[in-house]
DNA sequence: AACAAATATTTAAACGTTTAACCAAAAAGG
DNA sequence: CCTTTTTGGTTAAACGTTTAAATATTTGTT
């Protein structure tokens, strides 16, 4: 049905094996031999089928893509933290199609057992894992399949993996918070999860505070889910445990847009009553009003290194840092008062 | 390295063939020979090669699905309509990997020779095809390959695809606004090309204008960016052209970010001094400040939709409907005001 | 000119499946 | 009890590549 190899070899009048050796370039060939067979591909389209190549070289070229779906809301179906893994996926994109690799997409809160027969049947060549969980990880090492993991804390220096400063972020967000002359800051956060990117935000909060002198109130602080909602509602319970609180950092923009919501129905003005400072710098976190003061951290970006990272170990080249940590920057804009 | 069913075919003292029989449930076997097979299968913890199966059926389990990312901002390469997305690939994947079928994700921004390399190279067994293009439609209908049209309107009606009913949709918007009293509405919308959902958008504001008699004012009109800047910057225009208006149908919950941030920087409240309605209920229509009056599509069962049209076709079951149309429906909130 | 070395090309096996065609044994028909 | 049919299973070719090993051709050396 389609033109194969043998096709290009008759009408080239060679052997296949000179047709495949041009096409990977592994063996000297004259060059009258080379442009005819390189001319007879052209007029022929054929292109090499990559099934019956990942067989003979048991190297497909696919990569698989890990993404968590366990933050969709149960009852609707609809995703959270969406625009982030987007602009992760588009971002890794960007790099695999240039070296000409595809991309198979799953969802990472499957059990490892299906994670497994992903790889094995599909031969994968290598896996980017966005919010691996240790159990997972855990069956990963043992395999010896390339991965990289992204935005994971999970204890573990052996493995490749990519994220951000969150810590830092954390740090930078609240002492800003606190040169503003803020004293009684609230977190609102995303679940304190041991190998989570908000634990590492928290203790970002925490060492600005003590930094201070400050110490760490557990009644300044309100876990709830990474949502619209969570953030919606998270306020009020915040609010409710301590109502003097001047500024909040809210550790996900998502849960900002929930907080502004909330207090506007409260009436209480951001930042003339209370400021807040987000994380993320999501697309529409520029949009909202007021513009979210917020830690800016380049998701895209996170993506393609993910993927560059990947495609250097995949091709064994040297790599000299196995944790890439990105950076993380303070943006300025219009929820955060001085007083 | 990895099992084969050569390996199972020796410990269980059959041969080959019989293996694959029984794996795909082909030809009759005896119950014992079967108990056998099947538990050495379990024990090996052998699972098929998709390569090889794919070479030798010519049929890989594989499905592509081509993303439009050419609404990225081309500065900051930035995805404007994400969330939307992610939760169509979302209800995609939850039936396909139900069928046991794989993703494979491209950019549909890329040329047809890329889509057609992707296609003849991995030996796809169907496409779901979102924001498709004339041109790759064209090469598409020349391949006998089955493929899904989301939200398109090209006008082929020997094709197969899935949308909502954007017209409908557009039309009760504007309703909406009508029966609550306003005459002079605006329409701020995405760009209006032939066979675009904004032209549709458009189609239903026209006719419930007309349907009262009123006409369609070309300086009633801004055509603008789908993005929260689209929304920012296009109110703006859009009530230079005419200040009068009390109502404005913006086309995309994402533009709709946008025009309630200018509004309230421009100090006109929504909906006191002008009334706002919307389109897609995005997850965070409802936590915007006002929430956003808007027409609900449910984007994941949209996705999922198309997935189970693909593999009725890749199947050849029987399909009544070639053009799937979903419902959609007006979810009143805060942004629209009675006068 | 003869031989060795280097270079270019081909042959054939392998990758892990499926499946048409074939065969043996058991069941059914007369 | 012999022949036909059915059932259960096997053999071997095919799918489209890669690649080690073998072979053929050219180039270089003396």
């Amino acid at each position: 049905m389609c033109v194969t190899i043998r096709d290009v070899a008759r009408k080239a009048g060679v052997s296949i094996a000179t047709v495949s050796y041009i096409i990977n370039d592994k063996k000297q060939v004259t060059p009258e031999t080379k442009k005819k067979v390189l001319d007879t591909i052209k007029e022929l389209n054929y292109l090499p089928n990559y099934n019956a190549r990942g067989l003979a070289k048991q190297k497909t070229n696919l990569i698989g893509i890990l993404i968590p779906y366990w933050n969709t809301d149960q009852q609707t179906g609809i995703m959270f933290d969406n625009p982030f893994y987007s602009e992760l996926v588009r971002g890794i994109e960007r790099v695999t199609s240039k070296n000409n690799y595809h991309l198979l997409l799953v969802g990472s809160n499957q059990k490892p057992e299906i994670i497994h027969n992903l790889i094995v049947q599909r031969y994968l060549d290598g896996l980017i894992v966005i919010g691996a969980y240790s159990e997972l990880l855990f069956y990963l090492k043992k395999t010896d399949l390339p991965f990289i993991l992204v935005d994971s804390y999970l204890q573990d220096d052996t493995v490749y993996s990519v994220g951000i400063d969150d810590r830092y972020g954390g740090y930078i967000a609240t002492k800003y918070l606190l040169e503003s002359g803020h004293r009684r800051i609230g977190l609102l956060t995303g679940e304190l999860l041991d190998n989570g990117v908000y634990m590492e935000r928290f203790k970002g909060y925490r060492r600005a505070l003590e930094e201070k002198g400050l110490r760490v109130d557990d009644k300044n602080i309100y876990e709830t889910e990474t949502s619209f909602r969570g953030g919606y509602e998270g306020v009020d319970k915040l609010l409710d445990q301590n109502n003097s609180l001047t500024g909040i950092f809210s550790t996900a923009d998502i849960i900002s847009v929930g907080v502004l919501k909330k207090l506007k129905e409260m009436e209480v003005s951001v930042p003339d009553d209370l400021s807040l400072i987000s994380f993320d710098d999501n697309p529409f976190a520029e949009f909202l009003y007021p513009a979210l003061t917020t830690i800016n951290q380049s998701i895209i970006i996170k993506g393609s290194c993910a993927a560059k990272l990947l495609m250097d170990v995949i091709n064994n080249k040297e790599i000299d840092e196995k944790k890439i940590k990105l950076p993380v920057k303070l943006i300025k804009r219009d929820s955060v008062r001085r007083i």
